[in-house]
This record gives structure tokens, C-alpha cells and sequence, in this order.
DNA sequence: CTGATAGTTCGAATAATTTCGAACAATTCT
DNA sequence: AGAATTGTTCGAAATTATTCGAACTATCAG
């Protein structure tokens, strides 16, 4: 049957532009945007800027982006699916995403 | 003479994505930054959500935007003159500050 | 000079986030 | 079934951010 018992994603019409910015202004989550920017990626094969963070500190900072509606998270296989949320953010603050990936890497 | 005492404004290579993406995620933050959009301001004309927040409190909020760099903080006769520093947010974030600004103004 | 206006800074209290380990759940492999 | 792999969730501890009042600085008006 459906996946209703599976985590809480907001609507589109849900997302609020404040939290989305706070998702992303953590070095940690926004690193891990960055690498979702290429395409959807399963968590384990999402890397952390230190691997030796505990599996529930990642489990955390992927909490906090799809509740904001940045990521989208789903079952796959005996892991998760990560994805962002591109149509949404584009409806909804049409440019943001892009700018936020688009800006250079640096300090 | 000139104003070396005053407030510090981090240089535009100095910015961080992060630091401006945080400053603008507090709502009240951000609602400053609107009415700056329009121009520069007056602090004494910016005003707030409560208007019986205490003026530390304002000052405060003021100080997290132009230590992220994002906005500029200059004295003008007895009180402060508030602008958005677009320049050096376009320079080192293309589109970004637009995006934001852009962004539909409702929950 | 005095008083009023406009802000900044400091320190303490409060609130919100982050971090971590332990316990739990679901899926795959043998 | 049993063990290994992947994650989520919970609760407590540690870290950060916010809020506020009081003290202080500077400018302007009289």
C-alpha cells in the first residue's frame, strides 16, 4: 500500500521562504545540496565533511532540509532516495535554488 | 575625521553565502531587508513587526544583517542611514539577493 | 551647556539548534 | 529465520541565538 506511514514532506503551497533559507544556511546541509544539484543520490552515497558524524546527525540534517521542502526523501531498496525539490522551489521563489548552486564554492 | 570608530562591514570577498542565506532566514530580519528594497532608509523609518520592541533588540537584528553582509549601516546626522548592499551581494551571489526579494510576500 | 533623540554595547536570562548514543524499524542477503 | 545494512526517532547534553534592560556615545536643538 501507499507509503502513509513514510515521512512528512510539505506541500508546495506550504513552503516558507524563511525556513527554506535557514535549510540552507548551514555549511553541512548546504554541502549536501550542492551534491543532490546533480542529480537525485542515495543517502549512503551522500558524504558528510567529516565521515566519522554519526549516522543520526546526518539522519538530523536531512530532517531539518525536507521539512523546509528543500530535499525530498524516499524509501528505495533498504535505503533513501534524496532529491531536491526543484519544481516546488521554482514555483514557489522562482531563481532562489538556482543562485544558491549557481553561487562559487569558496570560503 | 573620519569615521574609524564606527561599525565594521566585512569586505566583499569576505562574504559568505552561508552568513547571508542566515541573516536573511529570521522573518523579521528579512522584513527589514523588504522595506530596504525600496531604498535606503532611515533606521528610525524602518520599522517592525512590534512596534514595542526594545531598541536593543532592533539594533541587534541590524547588526547579524551587516555582519552577514548584507546590508550597510552609516551614520547620517544623529541617527543611521540603512542600505542593502547590492553590489557586493550581486558580485558575489548573481541573482540571489533578487530572488529573495522577488519571493511572494505571504506565509 | 542642557535636554532630547537615535543607536550601540554589555551582560544575563531564555529559547532554539545541534550533537550524540541508544533503541527501534525496514529491507536485503545467506 | 538470522545477521547485516540503512536510516529514523528519542532524550539528554552542549552549543548558539535571541531578547531585554541598563549604561554609554554621539548628534542636534535651544
Amino acid at each position: 500500500m501507499a507509503s502513509d506511514t513514510d515521512l512528512h514532506h510539505p506541500a508546495r503551497h506550504d513552503l516558507r521562504l524563511t525556513d527554506v533559507l535557514f535549510a540552507l544556511s548551514d555549511p553541512e546541509r548546504l554541502a549536501i545540496v550542492r551534491q543532490l544539484s546533480d542529480g537525485p543520490l542515495e543517502m549512503a552515497q551522500c558524504y558528510l565533511s567529516d565521515p566519522s558524524m554519526p549516522k543520526s546527525t546526518k539522519s538530523h540534517l536531512m530532517k531539518v532540509l525536507r521539512e523546509a521542502g528543500v530535499i525530498r526523501n524516499e524509501p528505495l531498496g533498504r535505503g533513501r532516495r534524496l532529491s531536491i525539490r526543484h519544481d516546488d522551489l521554482e514555483a514557489r521563489f522562482p531563481g532562489l535554488i538556482g543562485s544558491v548552486l549557481g553561487a562559487s564554492v569558496d570560503a
